[in-house]
DNA sequence: TCAAATCGGACAAGATCGTTCCGATTGGGC
DNA sequence: GCCCAATCGGAACGATCTTGTCCGATTTGA
């Protein structure tokens, strides 16, 4: 139930791009790697599949670099988060390849995978670019916000840290 | 954006318990094993975890087994996600133990995803078990569904295959 | 006292993730 | 018209995590 750290890395990105007027200005991938504080690699790896996605569009050569293809306001994270790891499915049930679950047909389960699905990724496209890179959080009135009973579980299984991810600036 | 394994698993567990008279009869893991086509080792780890979570309650010895600790309508799916993968943080931003991200209170995008991954939280805590388990899906009200533009991004990156999951029955 | 069943930890295999490096391509300068 | 510099694009590597399995310890009823 977690982002991939590269999505997250994208995130910044993407919104300290949007912050350069908008995305109207050129940027290169060296310029967003020191505002950020990622590895230029890394930088560089994103902005591929972001291209290959469409939400940008890059230059090469002398001077060249990228830019946002679209608005910020236009832009939803849940594009970002199927740029960078694929399409948004929760199970391998939603996907549409085939799959060999045994007695598909039979299995009481999957049909609520979809509605569930359709819902998380709902979630994610509620919030948009442009919104990210606000300073202030809006709490947008179509985003139902749920955390009733959230300090209920004490932490199941704590032994799942991740500490090593990149310092990063944003 | 996907669930682990064993999550599908365990969802694929309860349901299948949930349909024994409702929880209220005792079962073992050999008996759900077989039923579910899972390995009973498997279902083993899942019956641990889900017991320190306290979905279920299990007793040991001869006879003994494990059932539901609360009605099916009463656990979320929520519940049985963080019980088996931990709290539901979409990235380590949202996690309460402290993080080395640099300049965290000048973070942009920090204070969003409080709100992204309340909203994901929620569409999970608005499933129940017992909806689960039931044979025809029913579309929640409060659970918003947007899929608007499902068909736009045609699969960016389709080298994302994961074929050789379990089969199970359910 | 024995048998049945859960509980907990340990282990190897596999896949995935993140990083780094190097080649291909393009545009400007001479 | 040619060369050079700067950039994107793809491929490969190592590290990390997850997954699936097994075995011994503990507990309870017959």
């Amino acid at each position: 139930m977690r982002l991939s750290s590269l999505t997250d890395y994208a995130v910044v990105m993407l919104a300290a791009a949007a912050r350069h007027c908008g995305g109207a200005a050129r940027l290169n991938a060296t310029l967003l790697a020191e505002e950020t504080g990622l590895p230029l690699p890394t930088v560089q790896k994103l902005v591929s599949k972001l291209s290959a996605a469409g939400l940008i569009e890059s230059a090469r050569g002398t001077g060249g670099g990228f830019r946002l293809s679209r608005p910020p306001a236009a832009i939803t994270l849940a594009e970002i988060v199927e740029a960078i790891e694929g399409p948004i499915a929760l199970t391998a049930c939603v996907e549409p390849s085939a799959h060999e679950c045994a007695i598909e047909g039979d299995c009481r389960v999957k049909p609520h995978w979809n509605v569930v699905n359709g819902a998380v990724r709902g979630a994610l496209a509620n919030v948009s670019l442009a919104s990210l890179s606000s300073p202030i959080p809006l709490a947008r009135g179509a985003v139902p916000i749920a955390v009733e009973t959230l300090g209920d579980t004490p932490s199941p299984n704590p032994s799942r840290e991740r500490e090593g991810n990149l310092v990063r600036n944003a």
